[in-house]
DNA sequence: GAGTGTGAAATTGTTCACAGCG
DNA sequence: CGCTGTGAACAATTTCACACTC
């Protein structure tokens, strides 16, 4: 199986977040224009995606939405649960802790980190802020999967740098800053920054005199 | 000017992240490689990318950091403040509402709104919360630009056509679901499941046993 | 010499069109 | 007959290479 361009991993995800709420209106099969239409693709393009791993489809029928969504969740890596620490315990940590989706798709949050003595000691959405000093130990007794870096700007790659001497080969960056990392490990970037500045730009494009 | 990629307009950002940070170290010029290097792209890209809007740069020297910084606020429409609503005022409505990163990047909050009756009348961050009813009289008293949608996903398509029909042009969706708007519209798309799970396929993808 | 600006080449990603199957 | 699966055409994006300027 060779790898997949990262805007097709996109995709899927959006093709198995529409068979839920195909499951869940009990549907039995679902044509590639269907999928398409929600996931924002055409649906050659669904197809060929699905091809990359298979032909699980019925011609004449579509495919079988359980059937379907059992395979993309498999495809995704999401058959398992998944271990993640939280790096930065401020406004987005905190928000992020308290997030109810993380452990709804299989992602638990099992510490949270900060470097600010004032927030040391405390708790977010239940949990023990502990001192960032603790990671390497601590990561070291009991491995974590993913790494969601909430910290300031300024500080978000030497905590990546520190995450990824640990063994940590999965980050969730939430600092508006593009993180060095070795090919060896993945990082999603949130910015919304960057989102805003996307906005701003289409704004400013259709009607720049504003 | 022809029309650029988004994939352009997001380096474009991060070109003028790292520009800040070169302001705040009195740097006087920087060259393509260094840009290319924390904005995630090739020397030649960066090249690239600039000289779709002109030539600023000097030949053996590089970019002028303030010129170029300039430059990019005009071309991404920086120059101007937004004023921003925000429907939807449960947790990440919440959190969003008071996010200082919009009011220093130039984006406005200037209401905010839910269809909760036990939200509305509250406040968030120092706004009132609004009846999401009043959205079409505020709006057509007085103009958004933008309209931030946190709210649950079964609700986000509804409340996207609202605003589109109110004279919204721009959307940045926080709900897990794709949004169908015109083509006149934008929509930025903040979808944290996606990020995890382009997480959790990777780290599958490298060890698919576990 | 160092580093930009840019056409042309290579690569990557998307759409088309149709054969093939239920 | 409808809809999938897929090679082949097409379009977009990235990289290369080098002329040119400071």
């Amino acid at each position: 199986l060779r790898d997949v361009a990262s805007s097709t991993v996109r995709r899927l995800s959006l093709y198995l977040q529409f068979l839920h709420e195909c499951e869940a209106r009990g549907l039995a099969t679902v044509s590639s224009g269907a999928l398409a239409e929600r996931g924002g693709a055409s649906p050659a393009q669904v197809r060929k995606d699905l091809s990359f791993f298979g032909s699980f489809g019925r011609r004449g029928v579509g495919y079988s939405v359980p059937l379907l969504a059992g395979r993309l969740r498999e495809i995704l890596g999401l058959v398992r649960r998944y271990r993640v620490i939280l790096v930065g315990a401020g406004r987005v940590g905190a928000a992020l802790a308290a997030y109810p989706g993380f452990r709804q798709r299989g992602f638990d949050v099992v510490a949270v980190y900060d470097a600010d003595p004032a927030r040391i000691g405390g708790a977010v959405d239940g949990l023990l802020v502990r001192s960032h000093e603790r990671l390497e130990a601590d990561l070291a007794a009991e491995r974590a999967d993913i790494a969601v870096i909430a910290t300031p700007a300024g500080a978000a790659q030497g905590v990546a740098d520190r995450l990824v001497k640990a063994g940590v080969r999965a980050l969730l960056n939430f600092a508006p800053v593009t993180l060095a990392v070795p090919p060896a490990v993945t990082v999603s970037d949130v910015n919304m920054a960057l989102e805003l500045e996307a906005l701003s730009y289409a704004l400013h494009r259709a009607s720049p005199q504003r």
